[in-house]
DNA sequence: CAACAGTGTTCGACAATGCCGACCAGGGTT
DNA sequence: AACCCTGGTCGGCATTGTCGAACACTGTTG
């Protein structure tokens, strides 16, 4: 593969810079970060402002993000296959199984939520479409991660909570056992007191495209033994195989 | 101020592109509507996939929005300062009114929504947050016109409706009454039966950063003589009011 | 069945392009 | 008032990306 547009690898370095960081950032702070040159970060960050990708904070002078990313994100929301197709299945899967619904899919090794179903009673709660979860603390993530084609190693495990799957063969364990099961879940695995159950979905050729699942609080989502409510386990893997049905994959 | 980055302009060409279009377009499209070479137009677009910005589908070639995208939106949501002050006071906004509530701030001449807070009632509604908005059809693009700095003629007004003020002289006209007032509305000038109210938002420096509207059925916010109801301008003036003054402006 | 009209993709040579480093200009702090 | 810090500018060099033609492939058409 030819090499790529320098500027534009660049540009897009920024960006994950203000996406990632703790939003503004100086353009000092931009050029030592990825180890530019004053002068030539200055020429991308400007055009970057140029084009609504980047604003600038006039008294502070530092910048962040800009408006027009809103729009593209969204663009590729009404675009994005996998989610027009989850949309008519996950409301049901919502009210039967009376938790939240999220569909993810993998992206740079991190779980991208891409539809997200709130809960059923009304509580308060926020859409994180759009939100990036850790794969090994995630029943959806762990789901991706073990149907991925590429195995190579997983990133640095961060622990969240004690049950987290922190050592790289625990979690190479997990993803066999998910593998073999067809489904994976998440007991406290990210938050104490919060549990998962999630399916893979498959696209055109039974390539692993996505996931869908649930959470909830763990005394809901499992049952007295501590294990996934096979109910559950099955309203989630239905949903799952009527996406990838309607995504013209073979559905499991 | 001197040039721009040749490719993260036309880069930046080719997303909008892509959003504003039907969504796939295949290279060639490209390259011709942005009058690029096949080739120059192929090294742009391969990168712009390598960083995850647009996505190819296997089988047809065509290229869309990338996943990456997704993630640098809701970023941009997080970081907005326009909306983390807002959110406070849209949610009282929509229980008094009883109406849906949407906070807007103009980008390229459209009116982009940054934060939605849906009507209280429980009827089916879709989030339009990153949605792009008619400026001239709406009670929020027209608030926003009016105090727009730059007066350059708009662009073409196209008519939804009968009542849409689609002649640059009457659009004139209303928004000099708007300035007047401090507030503006819209009467089934976007879709027939739906009314609006939005009064504009000050930043620091009491410059219009944005604009909080409510909208819903005619019947509803308008009173016997068609005239938008003065509690709910009111409360619309209140809210405007006092997220300028969270963001240290001076409050209309 | 062959010629064709479309794709998306690759390659290499030229030179235009954007990168780099040093140089300005303003603000806050010592 | 001298100093640091910031963001912004300018111009020369050569690295960089652009460009057009050629390639591989698919589906259609004569």
């Amino acid at each position: 593969m030819p090499g790529q547009v320098q500027s534009i690898a660049r540009a897009a370095a920024i960006l994950r810079l203000l996406a990632g960081g703790s939003g503004r950032l100086g353009l000092l702070e931009i050029a030592r970060a990825l180890d530019l040159p004053k002068g030539t970060a200055h020429g991308l960050v400007r055009t970057l402002q140029d084009v609504g990708f980047v604003e600038q904070d006039k008294t502070s002078g530092k910048y962040q993000l800009g408006a027009a990313l809103l729009h593209l994100g969204t663009s590729y929301l009404d675009v994005n296959e996998l989610r027009s197709r989850s949309i008519n299945w996950a409301d049901p899967l919502a009210a039967r199984s009376g938790e939240a619904v999220r569909i993810g899919t993998l992206l740079d090794s991190e779980v991208l939520v891409v539809h997200h179903v709130f809960r059923p009673d009304d509580t308060l709660q926020t859409l994180d479409v759009g939100a990036l979860l850790p794969p090994h603390a995630t029943a959806l993530g762990k789901v991706l991660l073990a149907y991925e084609a590429r195995g190579g190693g997983f990133g640095e495990l961060v622990p969240y909570t004690r049950r987290t799957l922190a050592s790289p063969r625990a979690l190479a364990r997990a993803l066999s056992a998910i593998r073999e099961a067809g489904w994976g879940s998440d007991i406290e695995e990210m938050t104490v007191g919060e549990a998962g159950i999630a399916a893979p979905i498959r696209g055109y050729g039974g390539l692993v495209v996505g996931a869908i699942g649930i959470s909830g609080p763990v005394e809901r989502v499992c049952d007295a033994h501590g294990q996934p409510r096979v109910t559950l386990v099955t309203h989630v893997r239905e949903a799952a195989r009527a996406v990838s049905r309607d995504l013209g994959g073979r559905g499991q």
